[in-house]
Formats: C-alpha cells, sequence, structure tokens
RNA sequence: GGCGGGUUGCCCGAGCGGCCAAUGGGAGGGGACUGUAAAUCCCCCGGCUCUGCCUUCGAAGGUUCAAAUCCUUCACCCGCCA
C-alpha cells in the first residue's frame, strides 16, 4: 500500500489538486511542507494531525519542511474565523516562533538519512522585502477578483469585514510556497482543509511566476461523533507544552476518548500498522470495558509528545490514583509519585489547614469558591476517594496519608493533590 | 449621507420601569447507572465574609424611591433608501 493509500484508509484525505499526477510525482522524493502559525506559546493536539501526516511522509522518504510563520503570525489568517483577530506584539511573535520550532522539531527526523528535516520561518524573506517590492513583484500576480471570491475572505465579508491586513494574508502565504519552491524545489503544500485556498493561491503564484506546477493536498478537520470540538477540554485546549497541559492531563484526554472515535484517532494518529490498528479494534469490541484501543492510543501519543517514561510514570500515577484498592494502602514512593503529576498546592504544617472548600478552589479542581459549595453540596467532593458532604469539613493532620498527602477528587475524575510540608 | 432595527450571562436567545442574577435551549458541571466510555434519568450552573451582600444586560452620563427595561451622547453590527 502507497502513500496516499494508506492516508486515505486513515481518513487523512480531503482535497488534493491532480491526484494520479501527485500519485506519481510521489514515485520520487519530493520536497513538502507545511506552515503552523504561531498564534500560541505551543501547538496543541489539533495541530499534531497535520504534523504527524508530515511526519508520514518524511517516513515515506519525502523531504520534510517545518514552515514557522515569523511573518504571517504577525499577521493572522481569516481562514476559519468570523472576526478579526487582535494583533500580538513582534516580541511575544518572536518568543511563540522559538518554541514552536522546537517543539516540530522533535516530530521530525533531521539526522539521517537522505531526507533530512528542516525548518524555517518566512520572516527570513519577507522582512527585507519592500512594501514597494512586494506591490510590484507579488501583489501584481494577484487579482482582487479571486482574492474576494475566497471562502475565507467572502465569509468574513458577509459576516461583517476584514482589515486589509487579513485580507492579504493569503498573498503572504502564496508567497511562502513560491520561496520553498524556488529555494529547495518543494512542489507539495499540506495543509487543513481550510488551507485549501491559501495553498492553491501559492500554486497559481508558483505557475505565473516560475511557470512551475506544483500539488495540494488537505487534511480534514478531525471531527467527534458528539459533535463537540476535539482537541478542547471544558479548561481550555491540549497543548503539546508540559507546561500548559501536564502530561497526566495529555494522556487522561486520550484514555478518555469516546469509544467511537477511538479507531479513527488509532488510525490518524498512530503510527501502528493497519494490523495493528484491526486487532486493537477486535479487542475494543469485544470488551470495550477493559478500554484496550483506549490505553494504545495514550500510550502512544503521550510516548511520542512527551517520553515512554512520562507516559509510564503518568499511567503508574493514574493507576494508582484511580484504583479500587485503598489509597492508604500505597507506600509513600508510589504515592508522591502519583500526586507529584497533579496540580498541587501546598500547606505548611506550623500554619492552620484551610478549609474543605477553600482548599477545593485553591487547587483549581473547581473556579470558585461557590462551585466548591455547589460540588460539596451535590455529592461530588472526595478526599482521598471518599466523599465528603459537609460544607464546613475541615482536614485534619491524620488525613494526610502518610503524614504528608491529600488527594481531592471533584466528580469521577478531577484530581488534585495537598501536600503537607 | 438619511431612515429603521439591533448590541443581554460561555454560545444562541427571551425580557421592555419594581415580583430580574434575569424565561428557554445548547455547551459545561455533579449524582445515579457503568468502564475514568456513550445513551438515559435527576440536580446544578455570576461572585462573596452566603437566610444577606456585591458585580453583571455594548460604553459613558441622566431621569426615578426603583432601570436590562425610559432619556442623552458615543461605539459597533444589520436592513432599507441615497
Amino acid at each position: 500500500m502507497n502513500l496516499l493509500e494508506d492516508l486515505r484508509w486513515r481518513g487523512l484525505l480531503s482535497q488534493s489538486t491532480d491526484e494520479a499526477a501527485l500519485q506519481e510525482a510521489l514515485k520520487k522524493p519530493i520536497t513538502l511542507y507545511i506552515g503552523f502559525d504561531p498564534t500560541a506559546p505551543s501547538l496543541h493536539v489539533g495541530n499534531l494531525v497535520v504534523l504527524l501526516v508530515l511526519r508520514r511522509f518524511q517516513l515515506a522518504g519525502h523531504n520534510p519542511i517545518a514552515l514557522v510563520g515569523g511573518a504571517t503570525g504577525l499577521v493572522g489568517d481569516p481562514s476559519g474565523r468570523n472576526e478579526e483577530r487582535t494583533l500580538n506584539s513582534g516580541d511575544t511573535v518572536a518568543e511563540w516562533v522559538a518554541k514552536i520550532r522546537t517543539q516540530v522539531s522533535s516530530f521530525l527526523d533531521f539526522e539521517k538519512g537522505p531526507n533530512k528535516a528542516q525548518v524555517v520561518n518566512n520572516l527570513d524573506w519577507t522582512s527585507p522585502l519592500s512594501a514597494i517590492e512586494f506591490l510590484r513583484d507579488i501583489g501584481k500576480h494577484f487579482s482582487v477578483n479571486q482574492m474576494l471570491a475566497k471562502d475565507s475572505v467572502s465569509s468574513r465579508l458577509e459576516a461583517g469585514g476584514i482589515s486589509y491586513t487579513e485580507f492579504s494574508y493569503q498573498v503572504l502565504q502564496s508567497l511562502d510556497f513560491l520561496e520553498l519552491y524556488r529555494r529547495y524545489q518543494c512542489t507539495l503544500q499540506l495543509g487543513g482543509s481550510d488551507q485549501w485556498g491559501n495553498i492553491v493561491a501559492g500554486l497559481d503564484l508558483i505557475r505565473r511566476v516560475e511557470g512551475g506546477s506544483g500539488h495540494a493536498l488537505t487534511i480534514p478537520l478531525l471531527t467527534k461523533t458528539d459533535g463537540s470540538k476535539f482537541g478542547k477540554t471544558a479548561s481550555g485546549s491540549i497543548w503539546l507544552d508540559a507546561a500548559m497541559t501536564s502530561p497526566y492531563a495529555f494522556f487522561q484526554y486520550w484514555l478518555n476518548t469516546d469509544d467511537k472515535d477511538v479507531v479513527k484517532f488509532l488510525k490518524v494518529f498512530s503510527f501502528k500498522s493497519h494490523e495493528e490498528i484491526a486487532e486493537l479494534e477486535r479487542a475494543h469490541e469485544a470488551n470495550p470495558g477493559l478500554r484496550e484501543a483506549h490505553r494504545a492510543l495514550a500510550r502512544e501519543l503521550t510516548s511520542l509528545v512527551h517520553s515512554p517514561e512520562i507516559s509510564e510514570r503518568v499511567e503508574e500515577a493514574a493507576k494508582a490514583l484511580f484504583g479500587q484498592g485503598d489509597l492508604a494502602a500505597l507506600d509513600e514512593a508510589t504515592l508522591s509519585g502519583a500526586l507529584s503529576e497533579l496540580p498541587r498546592v501546598t500547606v505548611k504544617s506550623s500554619e492552620d489547614i484551610p478549609s474543605w472548600v477553600d482548599l477545593l478552589a485553591a487547587t483549581g479542581v473547581v473556579d470558585s469558591k461557590s462551585a466548591a459549595r455547589r460540588i460539596v453540596k451535590e455529592g461530588g467532593a472526595y478526599l482521598n476517594n471518599a466523599k465528603v458532604e459537609s460544607e464546613d469539613f475541615r482536614l485534619q493532620k491524620t488525613d494526610f496519608l502518610c503524614g504528608k498527602y491529600a488527594l481531592l477528587r471533584k466528580g469521577k475524575r478531577d484530581l488534585a493533590a495537598v501536600e503537607l510540608i
């Protein structure tokens, strides 16, 4: 099975220009790219979908380029948004570029083989460009009529307007494709399905300026069966940066995948063979309660994004904390290891222990003290896995396991730790 | 440029001087059932020093004992006309 067939099997193909031609071109190694705009200090699991496709291309012998949009990130892509973006400062964007550059790098191979990956920043070729050069050399090739017809622009015109800045975004992205075509003979751009218009605009530019041709390939937006947004929880996005989404929370996110989505997600994210995935599917159908497929998914991704050691550590932590066994039976090392993966507050043993409600709010398992009271009243607050229904409850020193740890829980799976120091 | 309509809590959307922290739906949260799943049923869903108090209904002023509701100005959106 070749690369495109594999991608189709995984549900990763949305639109492409001339698929037969692309199929043909892929018989030899080609150079391809994907762009990531720095709109946050970290990529999130949504970006991972596309990034892993780039990795699949590299594994198949092609030359991947990850572009970090130091320039485009300053401008703002109107695609898929119905409101103008707030501009971020140059310093902020530069900082985010640096972070994303490192992050992206960990998914590609820069070392061995003839098809080393590279990371580029489009600020390198856009910042030397003068406004006049830009308008004469690049702008001349764009028809405003066509630009207006682009979905990203026309929907914004409907919705209430678009600034000249964002309107120009597609020109910048086209310039990137042209530049990479010139420098590295890059002939394929991948992107989420919302990037179709931008990618095709780049192909047009390459044809007009260089008389060259290339390909566009888009990847469908990943959806969940229940209709909620992939990669989001109530508390926000699932980030790849461990400081923004703890590896523990990251692992839990995948483990809690809806049964109906788990096989689909394995296909999208996993580098396991078709047979292995089919085997997990069978196992899951035979005994969904064991969640073997979920575990495999969570392990593989946590290993990939963080590390196998971390993955194992957080899985062990979850096992200890969720186990039916008595928490008090855990030895101190296991307990402290497990709790260290959780959000935590510390309490000085010389001071009074804060009230139950205060602690719940302080650890962040609930948003406010009102919410804490509410949750206690509803019977959703637990100390060391035992329900605590009194609002006036106050922990005693004896409630701390091993003399120093207390496990707070809201609902079934929202955990936090209190450490007595 | 003129005339008319709009801006409400995370989102959609009622309210149109007191009974409004504000109907309803969605999202979200808790409980029950389970498998740290889904579906279902019940409950909750601004904050706090919580039988009360404080801050919210585009922004700022004003009228009134009392305003999300009335008036004035400003900003933005949406129609129709030019």
